[in-house]
DNA sequence: CGGGCAAAGCTAATTAGATTAGCTTTATGG
DNA sequence: CCATAAAGCTAATCTAATTAGCTTTGCCCG
């Protein structure tokens, strides 16, 4: 019989695929066994159990969600930064909400070198990349920074969970408020 | 041996407390038994299972979440009226974060008599209510709504994620993202 | 080329948790 | 009193995760 000739790696992406396309409720260690061709026990060999396969698709997601706001950055600044951070931020979590699910809940501090904690300190420099252009009062970059993002993630999963009802609305609505927190940002330059 | 006498709210009341102390991840049939003194499947004479038991301690939460806003709203208006919806909405999510994290992931929509779609109703007439005091142009009102509620949704969840370390910088940052608020609403009255 | 060994798989068994079946007991209304 | 429905219980089943222990493959080195 020959040999499916897995890796760690190949077990994280087909598990954060397989949260992505049943919700990530539904992963589980036999669905994703079969997805592989492989007997379940013999996902064991790869990695240590669900909750470690979890944390790995969670560090997976945060990485993935950091490359892809920075790239989406390059070269832009004041509201196109705003406006495309935003929707690098949302369009990630629609494409992959149950990678994004996996991030949810979890510590970002801890150990230096944790993966999920070194992609969200990346995540949030490049929250302070686009604050940067706005020249804020030094004493209200770290509320903003919270404030964008409290409201792309808030944005981002109540759209996840209904609002996919009307996609248009959805985009309009990003618009509108990016729209809203650039002005308000450029208010306290 | 003398009888428990639950009842199908108790056994509600009893997992939601269980959620917010052990929380969501940890709330199991076994555990929620021994707090009522009852075996495990005696339970199933009250609650259909697990599933019904998690939907039913959703549409408690989003009841007393909404009740707990409306009542916070009485006789505010304007920027009181923004202040407290924020601090009421915020606070419940810090006082019952397993209750709330039920709510998470479910459908908004759906049959009218559902209470859980009722009382996310109600919640969103009160979001209505503050947003009426600043005399939006009807078409930005819907917009607003939904940024809203991303905005304290996004906030809350973060903040119990891993924000209950400096809670003294929490507070200060809510009463940031009000002011912000609070004034880009204005400006488009 | 052939031996040997670590990694990758497999089957079978175990554990944990939810759920179901079917029996027993309590409380209570007629 | 006593009939009966509801509330509990024990024992059994089912599903999913995990562990134990055996087998096979691929590959390095003599």
């Amino acid at each position: 019989m020959p040999r499916a000739g897995l890796s760690r790696a190949e077990v994280i992406r087909a598990g954060a695929a397989l949260a992505d396309e049943a919700g990530y409720a539904n992963l589980a260690m036999a669905p994703l066994a079969e997805r592989l061709g492989v007997r379940t026990p013999s996902l064991y060999k790869h990695v240590e159990g669900i909750a470690d396969l979890q944390q790995e698709i969670a560090a997976l997601a945060m990485t993935e969600l950091a490359d892809r706001v920075r790239d989406a950055l390059q070269g832009r600044s004041g509201r196109d930064a705003l406006d495309a951070f935003a929707r690098a931020f949302c369009s990630y979590i629609a494409d992959h909400p149950g990678r994004y699910t996996a991030t949810l809940g979890r510590p970002t501090h801890g150990p230096e070198e944790d993966p999920l904690v070194k992609a969200g300190t990346r995540l949030l420099e490049s929250t302070g990349a686009v604050l940067r252009d706005y020249d804020l009062p030094p004493e209200d970059t770290t509320h903003a920074l919270r404030m964008l993002r409290s409201a792309f993630h808030g944005f981002a999963t109540l759209s996840g969970a209904d609002g996919f009802q009307w996609p248009e609305q959805t985009a309009t609505a990003l618009t509108w408020m990016i729209d809203f927190l650039d002005r308000g940002l450029r208010a306290r330059s």
